[in-house]
DNA sequence: GTCTATAAGAGGATAGAC
DNA sequence: GTCTATCCTCTTATAGAC
C-alpha cells in the first residue's frame, strides 16, 4: 500500500471521528432520531462541512455499519486462527463479543423498515461485501455445527444466522440493564442462555 | 354496563377506526415514519379531527399499545381457562399468538428509546396497567414453570418475560418472511424453537 | 366534531465567501 | 475543506368558520 501524504492522513482521521460519532448517535438514538446537526456537534466541525465527507445522513450510517462489521471480521479472523476449538464456542464467542460492543454503547441500530436507507444500503458495495464476507464465516461455522448435530439441524442455516444478527441488537440488553439487578457480565451471560439453550434450558428435560 | 347513546355509539366506532388505523401503521412504519397525516387519510378524516380524539402523536401510539395488551389479555384468559395444561404449552401458545400477529402486520412496534414517547407511555395509567397485568399473568407461569424445571431455573424470570416480549417485535420474523422459502406457519414454528429451544436445540446433547 | 388553512419548528441539504 | 447563513420540505399541532 502507497504511503499516504500528510494531507491524506489528515483526511482519514477526520473521517474516522465523524464515523466514531455517528457509531456512538447510532446506538444510542438510533437512525430516525440521529440529527446531521448532532452529528456535527459532536465531533466539533460545521454541518456543511460533514457533506463534503459524506453525501447524505444514509451514507454516514452506511460507513458506521461498514465500520461495525469490519470489527466483527477482525473478531471472526482471531477466532479462526484457534483451529483446535468447538465452531459453537465460537459461533457463542462472537455473539459474546456483539453483546459486549451493545453493552458498551458502539452497537449502530437501524431500523428495518425505514425504506430510504434500505435502499442507500442495498446500493452500498462495500456494506453488502462486508455483510456477505461475515454471513459467509458464520455460516460455515453453522453448518459445520449442524452436521456434529451441536446446532440444531432442523434450523434452516439462515434462520441462525438471522437470529445471531438479531441478538446483536436485542433491546432485552438495554432493558436488563436498566433494571440494574445484574452485572454487565451477568446480562451478556443470560442473554447467551436464552438465545443457545433457548428458555426452556438444556438441563434434564422433563418427562412429556 | 350503562347503554351508550347512539352519539356515543358513533363516537367510539369513529375512535375505533383510529387505532386500527394507527395499529396498522405503527406495524408498518413504526412510530417515528408514521405521520399523523397518513393516519387522518387511511381513516378518512381530516387531520384536525384527529386530535380532537387525542391529544398527540404519543397518545394515538399508546392507545395501539393499549389496544393489543387486550387483545393479548383476551387470549391469555382464554388459556387460563384450560387449567390442566402445562405452563409452558401456555407461554408457547402466547408467544405462537404474538409471532401470528405480527405475521398478520398487526403488532405495532415502537422503537426503544425516543424519548417523548416513552414518558407519554411512562404517564399513561391504563398503558401502564395493561402491561402490568399482562406480565403478572405471564409471571404465574413463568415461576410455576421454572419450579416444574420444564423452563430453565437458572434464569431471571424477569428475563424470560423481556424475552417474551421482545420476540414479539422480533425482526427475524420479517427477514424469514422476506426470505419467501417458508410458510408463514413454518416461520411461526422455526422462532418459537429458536425461543424456547435455543440455537442449539434440545436433542441428543453431544459430549462436551 | 368536522372541515380548510396555516402557524411553528425541526431537520436535511446547499450556496457562496474564504 | 471549512465556515456562516439560508433554503426548502416535511410534520406536528392549532385557529377559526360551520
Amino acid at each position: 500500500m502507497a504511503r499516504k501524504s500528510f494531507k491524506e492522513q489528515v483526511l482519514l482521521a477526520r473521517e474516522e471521528a465523524i464515523v466514531v460519532a455517528v457509531n456512538r448517535l447510532l446506538a444510542e438514538k438510533g437512525f430516525d432520531a440521529m440529527t446531521v446537526d448532532a452529528v456535527a456537534a459532536e465531533v466539533g466541525i460545521a454541518k456543511a462541512s460533514l457533506y463534503k465527507h459524506f453525501s447524505s445522513k444514509e451514507e454516514l450510517a452506511a460507513a458506521a455499519m461498514i465500520r461495525v462489521l469490519d470489527r466483527a471480521l477482525v473478531k471472526i479472523e482471531a477466532l479462526r486462527a484457534d483451529t483446535g476449538a468447538d465452531v459453537v464456542d465460537q459461533l457463542k464467542a462472537v455473539t459474546r463479543w456483539t453483546l459486549q460492543v451493545q453493552l458498551a454503547g458502539e452497537m449502530p441500530s437501524l431500523p428495518a423498515q425505514n425504506s430510504a436507507l434500505r435502499t442507500a444500503l442495498m446500493g452500498n458495495k462495500v456494506y453488502l461485501d462486508r455483510l456477505l464476507q461475515v454471513s459467509e464465516r458464520l455460516g460455515e461455522w453453522i453448518t459445520a455445527g449442524q452436521a456434529s448435530g451441536r446446532l440444531n439441524p432442523k434450523l434452516p442455516a439462515e434462520a441462525i444466522l438471522y437470529t445471531m444478527f438479531a441478538r446483536a441488537c436485542d433491546p432485552v440488553l438495554s432493558v436488563m440493564k436498566a433494571s440494574a439487578n445484574f452485572s454487565d457480565d451477568e446480562v451478556v451471560e443470560i442473554l447467551l442462555s436464552t438465545c443457545f439453550d433457548g428458555l426452556q434450558g438444556r438441563g434434564p428435560a422433563a418427562a412429556r
